[in-house]
DNA sequence: CCTACCGATCGGTAGG
DNA sequence: CCTACCGATCGGTAGG
């Protein structure tokens, strides 16, 4: 019987949780209030409190479960590589994959942790940060590792950073119903970086100071 | 002093909107209140009031003023272009150099369209789409004018989409006080999306329906 | 005495 | 240009 209450509890936090941040990612953490939640959740404000001790806590959750279902695909794909012997070019492909999957199914979290999660006190955004950072970090090293030059030249941070722009900025422009879906646009995501690699590569060897000559603006 | 009084009106106005774009780019628009804007801005708030009508009026001149300026920059590079006798390729890269300084001069007011344009009202929503459109387009027009492979694959327009978040994702990581400046960016980006067009044409002329075969949800 | 909730309202603050 | 307010709604919690 308590095992059948605590199990009704949770899978209804987590409808809650879900339907904040679908609501969230609409009209931010601000521009929502608890009785929207309540209202989107068909229960009462105090029944909403139940199952939630404030409205920070819907955030901070949904946010922690996002970034750590991220960091758990990349220890997936580094599991994977190392049982597949996938090359490095392979593993970030398969992490690109994975990362735009994950995207497809949790667009509303994905939003809400880009756009929201400076609203969450100093101590969660620290924690949090410090797990996207992990995760970035591992991308940089798939990238090192499957072009090394970048590394050597400095370009392997920026570069990384320029392969999150394209998968993160998707959501704004790729909808789970349109013509596009996101499987079909990570190939091309993958394609044109690792083509793209080649060039930056190139410049960074013929000049190899180039990132210290444009780091400097322009006097 | 009839105009004295406007110039001045119109300075200080210029200034509340520059100081509401950073509070907006930092906190939200529903999660500013007109009280920080005022003191910000160091008046009243009734002060403030008498140099915007509302709040909404706050939102919708910050994002008109910074999509006209990108608007403005494409029929720039246009003329430029012309005059120049620019190949379709150099046109592109100076688009994105173009747009890489705009953001690093206006990095709220991007934030800020990029964010809280959901917040405008349907009409000048539609407005400020309609323009920001025009601007996508454009893009979309210099990247097939160089590599008119991509349109016949019709890979065009994710590939124009992946080219912006390239450099529209680049305000989360490029910080204006930064080891990296805007300007050093640039050329990598064009680098990169350049080095890249090449391997996605590729694989488009090996398999011309791929975005077809894609497009649907792996069933 | 517990839980799971309800209708009503708390102290503060929002935009104006 | 300020103090002093309004109708409403905010996040959160009272009694039953």
């Amino acid at each position: 019987m308590a095992r059948g209450r605590a199990s009704t509890f949770d899978a209804t936090r987590e409808q809650i949780l879900d339907q904040a941040a679908r609501l969230f990612a609409a009209q931010g953490y601000p521009g929502t209030s608890m009785n929207q939640v309540a209202e989107a959740c068909a229960v009462s404000k105090p029944t909403l409190y139940h199952y939630v001790r404030d409205k920070h806590e819907l955030l901070a959750q949904i946010c922690e479960t996002h970034v750590l279902e991220l960091a758990t695909l990349v220890a997936e794909v580094d599991v994977q590589g190392q049982a597949q012997g996938l090359s490095p070019e392979q593993r970030l492909r398969l992490l690109i994959t994975r990362f735009m999957q994950a995207y497809g199914r949790s667009q509303n979290q994905h939003r809400v942790l880009t756009e929201d999660v400076k609203f969450l006190n100093d101590e969660d955004q620290a924690r949090l940060k410090a797990i996207e950072r992990e995760v970035v970090d591992a991308f940089a090293n798939a990238i090192v590792a499957a072009r090394p030059a970048l590394q050597a030249a400095k370009l392997h941070k920026p570069v990384t950073m320029l392969l999150f722009g394209m998968i993160n900025w998707t959501f704004t422009w790729l909808k789970p119903d349109g013509e596009l879906s996101y499987d079909s646009v990570a190939p091309m995501v993958a394609d044109l970086f690792f083509g793209g690699l080649g060039a930056v590569a190139t410049e960074a060897a013929s000049a190899p100071d180039a990132k210290a000559h444009h780091a400097l603006h322009t006097p």
